[in-house]
DNA sequence: CTGAAAGCGCTTACAG
DNA sequence: CTGAAAGCGCTTACAG
């Protein structure tokens, strides 16, 4: 690889020159920029970027720790950052922790991997990044984790207690809310739910979205029709199953998560019950298995993308002298309906 | 942050006693790397890895570019790569080309953006990677892509004519003929195969695989269970159609990927027939639709985690002056049949 | 407009 | 065992 000091004695120059013709073409004369720039492509030279972050002390490096890249939620979360980072001209620097495989599904436990953590954010800062980006595998709490750092950290897909972090999440209330003024916009009344495990925050979140969809509706919320699953395809299918079988049948399911969703799937056909015609289903998360559903999932998409380019957004911005925009703490972004096959409207007589 | 100098004061040493005592303390006596090592932790001092990279030439980086993250083998290529990138104490720059936001379906046609890869590889060059590896989003012919490069390349789900270009990929026509095996073994003869595009390598190297299981079974090949699809669900659905309707009906179907199997699912409950009592399926892929589908279908698993591995493997090896190891130039890795509920053992009065 | 020179934070022969 | 010094490949005030 030719250096700076080849290319100015074959053009002719000093090194200051070179640089110059490359960055900051307004210091020198169009002519030796052209007899330079000549010369630069004839030897297909590449400046070490290297060598200028040492001088300039900056990388436009940006560290991204991701928990887990196997999991559905990052592939795109990344996809957002790299799109948003490319037009700032920035570049990514991965860290995949691979949780799963480290310390399996107690993912919970935030102390079994700070010790990886610690190490992963102590490699990035040695390499200059200019801020981190941390992706979880789920929302939850991860305060602790990673200790103060001088550059800036912004969370995706969890949160944390710390005054001054940022943190970019979806709004699982409101998600969950349109989700059921959707299932009553289309006539039902009978409206049962299927929670996640009632430990997560989140799921907190959705039944009170839930919650508040119906009483502004006037619909009076029946304890029967909310049954707490656990995320798994099993739990749904036994929470479909007991809804199914009650006396007063639900007219329209919403599940928690795509993958519950599936397990009312099953218990339909079980017990004979068509959807949409006999059962309405809607899901959250729109993953790859909702639309393999036959009929395909309605369901909540999250704005996964979004939130890898909000994040960075938020990461470069805090990184520039002056901050041109003020970004709220926490951003909660808007999850979207997807409407594809499993939700039918109530026609008036079976209300 | 600090640097080598301020260590170098605060100890009351130069900075080479301080080098020594982070690289290599045989070099200094046990005592002085001790109060070395005490201001180190003292200040938390983390050498800059930009510096030393400048100096000793080498920056144990990796650069990874992937066309599209969002599909479905990258995350889990990618997964395999950090895995043996860690163990070798390399690190990753991801460059996520984000191909179908850029040209839509059209990927074939590689020309349509060979700039972006030239950019992007300059881009890699310049931040002084070691070696690249390309993660393909389907497997197909990129030859031309990349430029000659001064540094190793390896191609991971895609492959190349260039002399000297090392490729991991999977062996299509060994897991078409596993799988027809399979289907044989439980007593299937009768046996339909959907296609995907015909213009596909991967999918004439499976058919041949398919005919040759047969041809060792003494099972004659006939033409008319050979129906060509193009990896969508509908054409799945079509092929199963006209499959399951025939006079002399197949009582197994092998999908060339898991989302036509969805289309022979929705055929066969079109017609009422029963998964895995009246007709034994098989996919190929092992996506999340796989274990979604109702029965799960039983299919082919790709073994990407060990393409990311394999292609890591063979890239750090070059890189080291005494290669250790002789890797194929074109490396075929096994899938892995993974067994589910959709198919059944053919008793013998049913042949 | 152009060049000589200092310096970014490290490592590593070399001398003592 | 330890330190002074050169140098990796750039950029950038500064002088001319």
């Amino acid at each position: 690889m030719a250096t700076i000091k080849e290319i100015a004695k074959l053009a002719n120059v000093s090194t200051a020159t070179v640089s110059y013709a490359l960055n900051d073409p307004s210091k020198i004369s169009e002519e030796t920029r052209a007899k330079v720039m000549r010369v630069v492509e004839q030897v297909n030279y590449r400046p070490n970027s290297i060598a200028k972050s040492l001088k300039v002390k900056r990388t436009n490096a940006i560290g991204v720790i991701t928990e887990d890249i196997t999991v559905f939620n990052t592939p795109e979360i990344i996809n957002g950052i790299g799109e948003c980072a490319e037009e700032h001209n920035y570049h990514i620097i991965l860290e995949n922790i691979r949780l799963y495989k480290r310390i399996g599904n107690n993912y919970q436990d935030t102390s079994k991997f700070t010790g990886v953590i610690k190490d992963t954010t102590s490699v990035l800062m040695s390499k200059q990044v200019e801020g981190i980006i941390y992706v979880g595998a789920h929302c939850r709490d991860v305060t602790g984790l990673i200790d103060k750092t001088p550059i800036p950290v912004v969370y995706t897909y969890c949160y944390t207690q710390n005054e001054g972090d940022y943190t970019v999440n979806y709004d699982d209330f409101l998600a969950a809310y349109e989700a059921t003024k959707y299932l009553i916009g289309m006539n039902h009344r009978k409206i049962a739910l299927i929670t996640g495990l009632m430990g997560s925050g989140q799921c907190q979140e959705r039944i009170k979205g839930y919650q508040k969809a119906l009483y502004e509706s006037q619909v009076l919320f029946n304890p029967e029709y909310l049954k707490v699953g656990n995320w798994e395809r099993e739990a749904g299918y036994e929470a479909g199953k007991e809804l199914l079988t009650s006396v007063n049948r639900p007219t329209a399911i919403f599940a928690l998560n795509d993958v519950m969703a599936g397990g009312v799937f099953d218990a339909a056909v079980e017990l004979g019950l068509k959807i949409p015609e006999d059962l309405s289903l809607i899901g959250f998360d729109n993953r790859e298995c909702s639309y393999s559903y036959s009929p395909k999932l309605t369901t909540m998409a999250l704005p996964l993308n979004n939130i890898g380019n909000m994040a960075t957004e938020i990461l470069i911005n805090s990184l520039s002298k002056q901050k041109q925009k003020n970004f709220p703490q926490h951003s909660k972004l808007k999850c979207a309906l997807v409407e594809r096959e499993s939700v039918m409207p109530l026609l008036k007589g079976e209300l």
